[in-house]
DNA sequence: TATGAAATAACACGGGC
DNA sequence: GCCCGTGTTATTTCATA
């Protein structure tokens, strides 16, 4: 188990804020050298605490303005792992997220309008695996930064 | 309305996988210039498609290995803003979903164990704007990248 | 309106301490 | 953990279609 002090994680607050965040400007931030600031983020990469880097997108500016929420319930045989396997390839399915007890998966979806929502439903829907579905649909989100 | 086109979405594409990629390198696989491709970053930011960069983190390295899903049920007067509002401020609340229907509201929790989860759950039902939650926990989960 | 080229300033990276 | 030298990148300016 890779060992995190204090300043790891005020690193990961700088880059979890901005992830292009420079290592001279975190070094400055944080009073550190900028070789000791890149010795440390490379140690969390390699001790897999960081996974990656990613751009936050506004979907609704690119036509996806329809989010929302699906319950799902499998038929008793199917693995987490499948369910897991055959969302991944819907390309309106942005997670995926396999739940104990009732339902067996919650499924995050973005799509272009609810005609598009009913499509990507309706294909979950006809796999066979999948006896039933609830779904919410989101009206606003917040997400911590 | 700001014009997307493909090679935006190209680029987008690229920085999703990457957030970061360098220009050069972006530029290198698109067949464009650097400057170019700085330009057309730029402007995807400042039309608000781009909202930022961040960091991806494996929050069970780092001990908070529990997972959830919270439907919450608030009291008829509760404005979404509110939801938002104390949930934000809660730090082991990740996003927050206001939903159209039953359930209210979608609340995304990390917490380091079972303990922790009752405690966020308490606090909750504490604020007296709740009147009924079901947590859904979270088995395994897949993000699209 | 979008592009490429070029120059400079800032940064990343590696080695040595 | 720090400092320093080298190569790379970011950023700005200018010229062009």
């Amino acid at each position: 188990m890779i060992e995190i002090d204090d300043i790891d994680h005020r690193l990961l607050r700088l880059l979890r804020e901005d992830g292009r965040r420079t290592f001279s400007e975190m070094a400055g931030t944080i009073g550190l050298s900028v070789a000791a600031v890149k010795r440390r983020v490379d140690r969390l990469r390699e001790g897999g605490v960081i996974t990656g880097f990613s751009v936050q997108v506004d979907y609704a500016k690119l036509g996806w303005g329809i989010e929302a929420f699906i319950e799902v319930r499998y038929s008793g045989a199917t693995p987490a792992s499948e369910m897991i396997r055959t969302s991944s390839a819907v390309p309106e399915i942005q997670a995926v997220f396999t739940i104990a007890g009732d339902p067996d998966a919650l499924i995050h979806v973005r799509v272009r309008d609810l005609d598009h929502l009913q499509t990507v439903i309706d294909g979950l829907r006809r796999t066979g695996q999948v006896t039933g579905t609830k779904t919410l649909m989101i009206l606003g989100s917040w997400v911590r930064r």
